[in-house]
DNA sequence: CTGAAAGCGCTTACAG
DNA sequence: CTGAAAGCGCTTACAG
């Protein structure tokens, strides 16, 4: 009982043969799909005419084009695209490759692409979870067997690369929200003007004390947003309050820092910009103990916009939204680019960063 | 310039040919990997056997089979799993379907299922962020096309379905943390036993007064963990102390709700079993406020182990963690095995939680 | 133990 | 305008 015989059984409804397998390592019972030849056959053209039809190219009659794709239709007709790509050599599939195990930064990322990449008929793999080198080499290896046109490359912050060698891969890469190699090309969010445009919001309130509390000294992120704080205070003639305070990036760290701001009973700040959203978050706590008033008696900003704490602080904040997903869609689409071989200049995309108002600011809120 | 030609270019380095494409659409410079051909060729035997000694089937001379992998890694070689797809009629390739587009399920599941799939050589391809249905069916339609070997289905609560119609789809399909309809295969947490269990902890510390605030009783899950309470409490002789109190999956509901427990000068309850992490949160936020210990005079259990939430509370939560990796690794094994055809039970899976004991309850705290 | 040949399901020069 | 044929890169009966 040979494959081609099989082909030929009689169809079911939508074109679909269920067919009993002989191997026993393969399924009792499976789903064999019409081809192109079947198509072809059924609408009494050759398979040259019928891919043609179906692809909307080369030069034919309507109605022969039209016949083609309603007997596909009847079918239930699939293109494989396994055989598609073999051909064409090229397999409209990409790679996502992170080491965000949380996924506070890769979901967003992952969804903007997919979902940009669905429009173009391209599928992408993702490859998450794995904390070893080792492990998410042999992830990139599969994708490279898989064929796949291009990789995207995201981590959980800017200043770090991924453990995986991808120089001598010869095939498109970008990378988003990750360190950028020299020559390569990168997706970030713009840190430091979102800091600044962050801060000079605060100032149109009439805030003129700004406290910087944000998180590690040790990622990049933290200082292109104190100096987007600086630069706004600059511009503004302001001296800055206080020297920007390092730490965690936890509650915890906003909750301590905001409680010894206001412990001393030097001279008080009237606004914070915050380095993230659960330092924000802290730092709102650590007020609501003390009995000071947010926004009334000092303003807050946040980063991050992560909805789960934004939202669920008291009073909701008003912070940075990076644009995750936006980052995703770019750089798929520039990844789409870069395989059709168009030219595209290489280095560091900054890409724009929205300020969300709430309510711990004061002035109009949107929600 | 034939691309048969274009094979027989002189060999790079590792055996990667650097070539320049004729073809406007095609990238300027594009990097063509060594086929099984030039192994074999390059071994000085057939294709066949070339294809034998790479997969480790068939018999040969140790000395042959060394050989010809020794090639294959000198030239770099990747078998190229789409012209191997074609003819096993077999992908390596399962898609993940998804309409968590908030990824606090999501990514845990996809993480386990993305990382068991590596070890046996199988890849996903993730669709999320789709909100529509229509977009949602054409993410499926690319997978069909893609001929994936199933299908994994995640959602964000287990009595619904995603809107997709995989009925007539002709793979096998697996649904996790979603509903799973008759006859089909689905993995859940057992979110009764973890319940009960989680209140047995709060029992086995000398706490009788044990109250249940939840979230929406639309949700199919606030039932299962209010009857695991309820089962404890009748297991131990114990009457409730009140009514379940359902509300918002929110720190709010939690927050008030704890707040007008305490405010009437009634009976007081010595626990709290609440239904997710953000109610406990909640909770013990509003202890905080009101100079309420916990856990001295109060233990708090929560649900989900979302660790940004439970960790950052103070204390920090005894909560449960629903293995969602887990999930997600079962899933995609228990997938392979359809595939393969193994017989496999449909009906739900309930896999055990694990409640993860920090210092929310008093007792031991192994964090 | 080894290889020539057919075939997986498509696309695309090439020829009529 | 349409089709026969070659070929993408593999695997796998089948035959020696």
């Amino acid at each position: 009982m040979s494959k081609r015989y099989l082909n030929l059984v009689s169809y079911f409804a939508e074109g679909v043969k269920i067919v009993v397998s002989d191997s026993n390592s393969r399924p009792a019972t499976v789903v064999q799909r019409a081809t192109i030849r079947d198509v072809a056959a059924r609408a009494g053209v050759s398979v040259t005419t019928a891919s043609r039809a179906l692809n909307e190219t080369g030069r034919m009659s309507d109605e022969t084009r039209l016949r083609v794709q309603q007997v596909a239709k009847e079918l239930d007709y699939r293109p494989n695209s396994m055989a598609r790509g073999l051909v064409q050599q090229r397999s409209f599939t990409l790679g996502l490759l992170t080491d965000d195990t949380y996924g506070r930064f890769t979901l967003p990322v992952a969804a903007g692409l997919s979902s940009a990449m669905t429009d173009r008929g391209v599928s992408v793999f993702l490859s998450a979870g794995e904390k070893e080198p080792k492990r998410m080499q042999l992830n990139l290896r599969a994708m490279e067997e898989k064929r796949v046109d291009g990789l995207v490359i995201t981590g959980k912050r800017i200043d770090r690369q991924l453990p995986v060698d991808v120089s001598k891969l010869g095939m498109p890469v970008v990378y988003v929200y990750s360190k950028c190699p020299q020559g390569s090309i990168g997706f970030v969010p713009d840190d430091f003007n979102a800091a600044k445009n962050a801060t000079q919001h605060l100032i149109n309130l009439g805030r003129r004390k700004i406290v910087h509390i944000t998180g590690l000294s040790s990622f990049e992120a933290a200082h292109l947003r104190k100096a987007g704080w600086l630069e706004a205070l600059d511009e503004n003639g302001l001296a800055p309050f206080a020297e920007a305070i390092f730490g965690n990036w936890t509650e915890e760290h906003g909750y301590k820092t905001a409680y010894g701001l206001f412990e001393s009973g030097a001279d008080r700040p009237d606004a914070i910009f915050c380095g993230n959203d659960q330092i924000a978050r802290g730092v709102v706590d650590a007020f609501a103990h003390m009995g000071i008033k947010v926004p009334d008696d000092i303003a807050i900003v946040g980063f991050d916009n992560w909805e789960v704490f934004a939202k669920a602080t008291r009073p909701p904040l008003t912070t940075v939204d990076m644009g995750l997903t936006c980052l995703g869609k770019s750089a798929g689409l520039a990844l789409l680019d870069m395989i059709e071989g168009k030219p595209i200049e290489s280095g560091l995309r900054k890409l724009n960063c929205r300020l969300v108002v709430r309510q711990s600011c004061g002035g109009e809120a949107s929600e």
